[in-house]
DNA sequence: GTAGAATGTGAACCATTGCTCATGTTCTAT
DNA sequence: ATAGAACATGAGCAATGGTTCACATTCTAC
């Protein structure tokens, strides 16, 4: 969640159209080219604008790359949370597990191309390693939530079996998404997983 | 396992070595640098020889990357199967299967760095794609292991079910090994995986 | 209306990089 | 010994790419 903060703060209407216009640009020129044949001077002719422009807004390629992985998490997160609100996630532990997994399935399918770009070419940028950070926010979430549900499960290491959950069903959504879509067309797999994490954590 | 055939086979000694260190070059720069930041002009350098001579044996810059990435594969399946070979496959399901975590993650312990960048900053260089072409490899295993202990399991969609096992799989040793490093120091993260697992395909 | 801030422009600089080629050296086989 | 194959070299070409800068336009506030 590295901000690298942009030279200019855009303050005018205008300027921020400029800086949406190239964000949205170089997330279409990641998804169709890959990140490295990804160049200012495209970025700045997709999106209209000179390159002038960009450098006022940028201090340098990266903070783009940077901006466009902070935006995709932000997107992710809030499709997460909507999904999430159509499950119940007070009722039975199944149905949770459920709901979440749909919800993951659901957030990652939205963007795929760009997932796998993201996760797949983009090497370190600054201080941000897009799968660190990743698994590190939802290991805190999925910890609480077992916490919270420590009389229906087995006891258990908690940090520990956050963390091979959160990995386990990344390997899975992200594998699936990117590489295995016609497997998305039912519901086995998202009820395999489901099988998956229930059989690990709850009481026999 | 697309083999990018060199533009010329080397015969002598002297050219073999070369071929080596060229790779070997690459691999350490890989590691030091990150793939971005690649270019032929240093990994002759860095191999000691001039970049003509790479051209002799390497169409392009790819296929040099591509050597790499093949020569990775070969060397982690024959880990692999040494580690493998101290454990007794044949001996009851919850000992094979702890022995084969353990395993991988052996493996992927010996290079750890390069496996970083192989699998996260590695775009699809010609038809190879790492890790796609590492899950159909392994979920053909898995599966045929499955099929050999159907007596033991629960009835499950074979494919389904080794597909969700390796993704997972890959997903927990390779952010482990990758990111969290120290988790490796005890032997908890192989259980609690090696749980995962066996309540996942073990019948009641 | 006007000053100054904000915004926009794109030619050009300079470093880098993938790759070639003309030339030179070393090896192998006879 | 020698011819031809195999191998090695590195200066340099053509292209690209990140970034800057001197200048032009548009907006905001008074």
């Amino acid at each position: 969640m590295t901000k690298v903060s942009p030279r200019k703060m855009p303050k005018q209407q205008r300027s921020k159209a400029t800086v949406a216009a190239i964000i949205e640009a170089t997330t279409q020129l990641l998804v169709e080219e890959g990140f490295h044949h990804l160049s200012t001077n495209r970025i700045a002719e997709v999106a209209g604008v000179s390159v002038g422009s960009l450098y006022q807004y940028f201090p340098n390629k990266e903070a783009v790359v940077s901006a466009v992985v902070d935006e995709f998490a932000d997107r992710q997160f809030e499709i997460l949370a909507t999904e999430l609100a159509d499950f119940d996630l007070d009722a039975d532990i199944d149905t949770a597990v459920f709901g979440l997994i749909r919800s993951m399935l659901e957030a990652k399918k939205q963007e795929p191309e760009l997932s796998k770009v993201l996760f797949e070419e983009l090497p370190p940028v600054g201080q941000t390693d897009v799968l660190k950070d990743w698994t590190q926010r939802a290991v805190e979430i999925v910890k609480v939530t077992l916490a919270m549900r420590a009389d229906e499960i087995r006891p258990v290491n908690l940090d520990l079996a956050a963390f091979v959950l959160v990995t386990a069903c990344h390997g899975i959504v992200h594998t699936t998404v990117v590489d295995r879509p016609e497997l998305l067309e039912s519901n086995e797999l998202a009820e395999e997983t489901a099988q998956l994490i229930l059989r690990y954590i709850k009481a026999p």
